[in-house]
DNA sequence: GTCTATATTAAGATAGAC
DNA sequence: GTCTATCTTAATATAGAC
């Protein structure tokens, strides 16, 4: 039987974006209700787990929401940069211009479920192994590219950080505009 | 009338690694008693505010560790890759060689103490002129400088969160290790 | 200044009606 | 499936002895 006040679509939308914005311990279930329209019982009805298990559900969310719009872009077809341009519109779109924190960097404090942070962990890992692939297919060589991969996470990740703390996107806007550049150029 | 069985350093260093590991919210008072040693009601006595006071109070002793550790060896004497390299020294103990997450970070989700976000925001204002004043004293014209000091930011705060995130601190020392030659080549 | 003891409030969690 | 009502536990905070 499928769930009737509230699909899980919007229910995990809401509950992602509480835990991304204050973390697993900031985050009660009494937050999740509000934002939610459910009632505290109904939510144990959803996630027998209760508050962990909730959070636990948005590992798989976020690596299928990534999958779809970051990786798969980044595949094809079209020109390697044109792709990051698009992956970079999305990834816009994920962190509100700078203004959202991470969802990993926001989680990976003690206190959030373990099994969440390793799937996010390997989503990261994905995200390196994406980067790379385009940037050899645009003419790197493999150590290179790795090297570029990895650059290209720490300009997103440290802007972010910059950005949200100074209330500046600027330096997260910067950043991603630079990435098409950083991830094909010789 | 001094403190006696637990000193004020002591106190705050024990805080500190609290609220920056936990978070505000994923710290209680509880956990503050059991690591300082302290009683709850003693915290109180210390702390009226209770735990939003005592958070708030690590702002100025942040800011304090900064300016002597970090801003002060940039100032000089000596050559101005030399100083960086001191500072980088001062940086990996802070850091915990990329273990330990950025206390500015961990506390700016939604939760901690206002007054410590502005404390600390304007911390990092000071550190982007510190490294922009050395990048200028290497030569550097204001607009490069500028950028440098913000591309320096960017590579601690991301390598920090990679190198957590992975577990793997490889990128947090690559990242700084990078930083004298970064801020003063040109 | 720090303690023990206790009050107060909020969080997590469950029972049972509809 | 979702609700209201209630239970249990843990957190914040205070009172008063030493």
């Amino acid at each position: 039987m499928a769930h009737s006040r509230v699909n899980d679509a919007a229910l995990a939308e809401k509950a992602l974006e509480l835990f991304r914005q204050q973390g697993y311990e900031g985050t009660s279930l009494n937050d999740l209700a509000t934002a939610t329209g459910l009632e505290k019982a109904s939510l144990y009805y959803r996630f027998p787990g209760g508050k962990k298990d909730n959070c636990r559900c948005r590992g798989p969310h976020v690596v299928h929401w990534f999958e779809e719009n970051m990786f798969e872009p980044l595949k094809g077809p079209g020109l390697p940069a044109d792709r990051i341009r698009t992956m970079v519109r999305k990834l816009r779109l994920f962190y509100g211009d700078g203004a959202k924190p991470c969802i990993l960097d926001a989680l990976s404090l003690r206190g959030g479920p373990p099994e969440l942070a390793s799937a996010l962990g390997n989503a990261y890992k994905a995200w390196l192994d994406s980067f790379a692939a385009i940037a050899r297919e645009s003419g790197l060589n493999a150590r290179t590219a790795e090297d570029r991969a990895r650059q290209a996470l720490i300009q997103i990740e440290g802007s972010l950080v910059l950005s949200r703390v100074t209330g500046n996107r600027k330096m997260f806007l910067d950043a991603v505009a630079a990435l098409p550049k950083l991830l094909t150029q010789q």
